[in-house]
DNA sequence: ACAATCTAAGTGAACCCTCGTTCACGTGTC
DNA sequence: GACACGTGAACGAGGGTTCACTTAGATTGT
């Protein structure tokens, strides 16, 4: 082996390797020995850079939601606050799995059962995520564009919860149809649920 | 052991216990031999009830779902299509893990990763549950008082996935809050996103 | 009525195989 | 020749599954 120069890189094919071989077994019916084959490195290559399996998740999750964060911000919050921001906000979300698949089916489905260890690693970053979805929100709220009562959690549920059963359900497909035509009517529907109401719902 | 003269309901404890075990560990990190310590039966026991230690995973979905469908198809299309019987489907779904926060935590975290073979078993189980909702959503259609465009799969997953999204929030809580409450302002923004509106969506 | 016998249900120690992890040993570079 | 990087065979623990054995209740024969 080794016949290429020492690759500066090896991080980043374990990585990547991960996320395909996860994809394609699910996180517990994949071993070291298939991660290393996947990226062409000796098992013990892994442990040089990963304390431990598990780590694998956790690293792969952070880098790829931080990466999806850093990258949404911007475009997101410069848009008009209220049903434009929202829309950006779907088209971000389902434009990041729309590009990758696996990812999708590792975080859709692989990612859910996990030790508590994990969880806590990976909760911060799942945070940042619903304090964006928040955000969307909260300033749609503040230009008078939505209303949410006082169930700002509901809102955020509705919002994630449509997301994510969509892509779910995508990703169990095995990604047959394409995302991106879903965006149109699943903005519709989360705009209307927002919309500051005539009946019960009261500008807050 | 035996203390007490065989009991017909050996399969029931073992399934019981399981719920209970899953939930407390996960069920990557249970073991055969706890769920036989919480049911009070010898590990082999377990064998010759169920084929191997995922089919239990199976079993419980069927059964439980199975029960839940069962109960809930009366009382729920006997309320009036449109808004009346989304109440009924939200106060039902949220009602059923209210009373079994450990089912919960099984279903909606550790039911997660399995392998392919077990999700063709819990596959069409799953896929009444959703015909459910999707029946909700057309009867309100057919009433009148839903619309919901050529996209009736984005109104599936909208009801599911906010449903979805809000036990998973709960279960990962710790069940520290009370389910009831959030189904009022939860039903009142799934039926304003299904309204029969003014802007695009054109009744059909 | 009572043994003797059969059978299905239950038991749990032992088996064995699967990995995660380690570590003694190359290999290329400064 | 020292250092960092990489290797992959071997180790060891954990746990799913099996199976030789026990038990308790039903059945049969006398």
């Amino acid at each position: 082996m080794a016949d290429r120069p020492a690759s500066p890189d090896k991080e980043e094919r374990i990585l990547e390797a991960s996320v395909r071989v996860f994809a394609r077994n699910g996180y517990h019916r994949s071993t070291v020995a298939d991660i290393a084959r996947e990226a062409r490195v000796a098992a013990g290559t892994i442990y040089l850079y990963f304390k431990r399996k598990e780590e694998l998740l956790g690293a792969l999750f952070r880098r790829y939601v931080g990466e999806y964060l850093k990258a949404s911000r911007e475009p997101l919050f410069s848009e008009e606050p209220g049903p434009d921001q929202l829309r950006r906000l779907v088209e971000l979300h389902l434009g990041f799995f729309a590009t990758r698949p696996e990812l999708a089916r590792v975080f859709q489905i692989h990612l859910r059962e996990i030790n508590p260890e994990l969880r806590q690693e990976i909760g911060p970053v799942a945070r940042e995520y619903f304090e964006v979805v928040d955000e969307v929100i909260r300033r749609g709220v503040e230009a008078g564009r939505f209303s949410v009562g006082n169930s700002p959690r509901v809102a955020r549920h509705l919002v994630f919860g449509t997301l994510d059963a969509t892509v779910t359900a995508w990703a169990l497909s095995g990604n047959d149809t394409d995302l991106a035509p879903i965006g149109g009517p699943l903005v519709r529907m989360l705009t209307r649920a927002l919309a500051p109401g005539d009946g019960e719902a009261r500008p807050v």
